[in-house]
DNA sequence: CGGCTGACGACCT
DNA sequence: GAGGTCGCCAGCC
């Protein structure tokens, strides 16, 4: 069984400009919503890249300011880094300046709310 | 080249 | 809700 759509999704387009495709995709988040590393995956076309989303967000230079990587959070609709490190606290903050407050664990507040879709 | 490590996620207790 | 397991896959040792 080398390949498994039910399970890899619909194909595998891994491969250089995997990062671009991954920034071009979370800049279209707009202000006060968020979205998480399995859509961008899916919205990729591969469910079992979530992973990578985040690698490649955390290879973001910071000149890269363009690309709203806070709004990215995982399915739980947490912060997934630990909130007693600069990165969480900081992702943290820039969600609450545009309205997207977070609880004590760093849950987005109304986040099924506030979770956009990538259509297409 | 084998083993470990994640800004993950679906499932199961 | 709070843990633990397992599957994924590029990057580093």
């Amino acid at each position: 069984m080398p390949y498994d759509p039910e399970r890899h999704g619909p194909e595998r387009i891994v491969g250089p400009g995997f990062h671009e495709r991954v920034f071009e995709l979370v800049k279209r988040v707009p202000s006060g919503q968020v979205t998480t590393y399995g859509d961008v995956a899916a919205a990729l076309g591969m469910r079992s890249v979530a992973r990578k989303v985040g690698h490649a967000l955390s290879s973001l230079p910071a000149e890269r300011d363009d690309v709203p990587w806070h709004r990215v959070v995982n399915a739980a609709g947490r912060i997934s880094r630990p909130l007693d490190t600069t990165s969480g606290t900081h992702q943290r903050d820039l969600l609450a300046v545009e309205g997207s407050a977070t609880d004590s664990k760093g849950r987005v507040l109304e986040f099924a709310a506030r979770r956009y879709a990538f259509d297409e």
